[in-house]
DNA sequence: TAATTATTTAAGCAAATACTTAAATAAATA
DNA sequence: TATTTATTTAAGTATTTGCTTAAATAATTA
């Protein structure tokens, strides 16, 4: 891949081309953050599991088996996944650990989900 | 896969289960459409693309390949993916095709791209 | 302590993703 | 009209993802 000018029209405004780089640099690692956190919830079962953490606050692996009709390892890895994110919590209580989302991103995710609910009540 | 029942346990709360396949049954549609514009977002690439759009309000295919230092052909493919979504529009001034992000999406993206900036005041 | 139950982990595999390079469109200019 | 420029499209490929099945942990109960 070159690395030089890929564009050479005349109008091409090459402050405007700086102040972007610039402006990624210097927000590059919340920009890694909030994106790596998109890519997770951006799974339409991962989503749902968000999406129902936040209306019962807390629910365990099996009853998102039973719940999003799929197999307890496949729902197992993708909360693997969440909790190594640091996106949602987890609690034992003897055999069954229940998992909740993470105060520090219940306000994100909240903002997000919001939008479920209101969507349908346009449609 | 067993499409039974997959957790015994005596404290199962089966009201509670029922009441979330309800919840995601009467939901589904916009459960499918947000988590695909998450999954769209949720790509590095295209998450920068969407914060240099809210800032730059308009950008074109190379200068995107000059700030990202990519090729046009992989720019051009994550645009032409948000552009099916609908994520974002364009517009044709000679040569020059001109991105920006669809009224339609304009809030809901607004609302995510505010915690990149105000994550870096934080950090 | 042995068996059961809830969960996790690991290996394997099919599908999806994101790039590469080369070729095709489309508009501007010589 | 031929050439250049901006962009898109397409084919090929390496990586990532998300499932499956089987085995490993861990806590409860008989």
């Amino acid at each position: 891949m070159k690395l030089e000018v890929s564009c050479t029209r005349a109008e091409a405004d090459h402050q405007q081309i700086l102040r972007c780089k610039e402006s990624l640099n210097s927000n590059a690692d919340s920009i890694e953050d909030i994106s790596r956190l998109m890519a997770l919830a951006g799974n339409e079962v991962r989503f749902k599991i968000l999406f129902l953490l936040q209306k019962e606050f807390e629910l365990c692996p099996c009853d998102f088996a039973d719940i999003l009709e799929m197999s307890v390892p496949a729902v197992s890895q993708h909360l693997r996944k969440m909790k190594d994110a640091k996106i949602i919590g987890a609690r034992r209580e003897g055999q069954t650990i229940f998992y909740h989302i993470s105060k520090k991103n219940e306000s994100f995710f909240a903002a997000i989900l919001t939008n479920v609910q209101s969507k349908r009540k346009i449609a």
